[in-house]
DNA sequence: GTCCCTATACTCGGATAGCAAGTGTCCGAGTATAGGCGG
DNA sequence: CCGCCTATACTCGGACACTTGCTATCCGAGTATAGGGAC
C-alpha cells in the first residue's frame, strides 16, 4: 500500500494556487520549476487535477492554472482522490463464499466482516484528510516557513504569475 | 493507492486458524482449498505472516501452520502490516526544500506540514485497526455466518486439522 | 514380540517468471498576443 | 494615426515508452511417519 508521488506534488500546488492573487494564472512549468519536480509528469497530475474540477486551466499565451474555488472549500481528501481515484484502496473479493464450504450468495446478507473492518479504517482516514483544508495549510506554512522562504516565494510568484 | 489482495487472504486465514483447537496445525494448501484462492501464491503470504510472527510453522508431515498467540492478541493492523510491510503509506519528499527559493536545511526544523497532514490520517488509520482483533472477526463471524456453512466449517476443519 | 533402521511422503521456505500500474516523456490542438499592413 | 489581419509563440490535453512492484508458480531442504527387517 503505498501513496502516488503525485498526491505530494499536487497538494502542494494547490497550496501555491492558494496563493496566487486572484484573476492570476500560473503556467505547468512554472508550477514544476518552483517545486523542482519534472514539468512533463506533473503536468499529467494537473490534467487529473483539472478533470476533478479542482483547478481551472486556461489555454494560450497569459494561460495556466488557478484555483477553482476557494482554497477552504478544497479539502486535502479532494486533492487525494482526484490524484489517485475514488476507488476504496481495499476491494473485497468475497472468498467467503468461494471455497468447498461456500452456501447460496442469498445467505450472506451482510457485507464481509473483514469488509467492514477495512473499509470503517479507510473512512476514519478519509474523515482525516476531509477536516484539513488547502487553506489550512497556506496558513500553516505561513506560520512555519523561514521568513527568507516566505518573502522570496511572494516575489517569486508575482513575476511569474499572468 | 491500493491494498494487496494478499491482506484479505491473510486475514480470513487468521481467523480460520484461530478456530483451530489447540495444539493443531492446519497446512498451507488446505487453507488455500477452504478459500478456493491459489496455494502456491497463499503460500507466499503465509510466509510473511510467519516472519512477523504472527503464525508458528510445522515443517513435515502432520505440519503445518497455527497461530503464534492468542487471536484476541491479534490485530488487524498486526496481518496488514506483516502482508504490506509497516513503511508509511504516504513519503515525504521534502519538495519545499527544492525550487529557487529553497532555504538552508536548518530553516526547517519541524516536518513539512502536507506530510503531517498525511502522516495523521495515516495514524488514524491504523488505530481503527488496531482496535480490531482477530477475536473480534471470529465473534462476527459466528454472529452472521450462515448456520449451515459454520457447522460445515466446523466438520470440515475437524477433518482437514493435523 | 519388540526394537531399530530406512525409505517415503508430506510440509515449509526461498528463488524464479509474468503482468499491471505507476513513472516519465513527447508531440499535436487551440488561443491570446505582437507585429505588419492597409486605409 | 487607427483598425484589421496574420503569423507566432505559448498554453493545455492526450497518446506513447519504461520501470517498479504485485501476482503467480515452481523446486529444493527438512522432518515425522509407516513399513520392513533383525534380534
Amino acid at each position: 500500500m503505498r501513496i502516488s508521488e503525485g498526491v505530494e506534488w499536487g497538494i502542494h500546488c494547490c497550496t501555491l494556487l492558494a496563493a496566487l492573487p486572484p484573476d492570476r494564472t500560473l503556467p505547468s512549468a512554472r508550477l514544476a520549476e518552483y517545486h523542482g519536480v519534472p514539468p512533463a509528469y506533473l503536468a499529467k497530475h494537473l490534467q487529473a487535477l483539472s478533470r476533478a474540477g479542482l483547478v481551472e486551466s486556461v489555454p494560450g499565451p497569459r494561460g495556466g492554472y488557478r484555483l477553482a474555488r476557494s482554497a477552504a472549500q478544497i479539502t486535502v481528501l479532494d486533492v487525494v482522490e482526484a490524484i489517485e481515484g475514488n476507488e476504496p484502496a481495499f476491494e473485497c473479493t468475497e472468498i467467503r463464499q468461494r471455497g468447498p464450504i461456500a452456501q447460496a450468495p442469498e445467505c450472506y446478507p451482510r457485507k464481509c466482516g473483514v469488509a467492514r473492518t477495512m473499509w470503517a479504517a479507510e473512512a476514519a482516514w478519509q474523515a482525516a484528510l476531509r477536516a484539513q483544508t488547502i487553506d489550512d495549510l497556506v496558513a500553516g506554512v505561513i506560520e512555519e516557513a523561514p521568513p527568507a522562504a516566505l518573502t522570496a516565494g511572494v516575489e517569486w510568484l508575482r513575476q511569474a504569475a499572468r
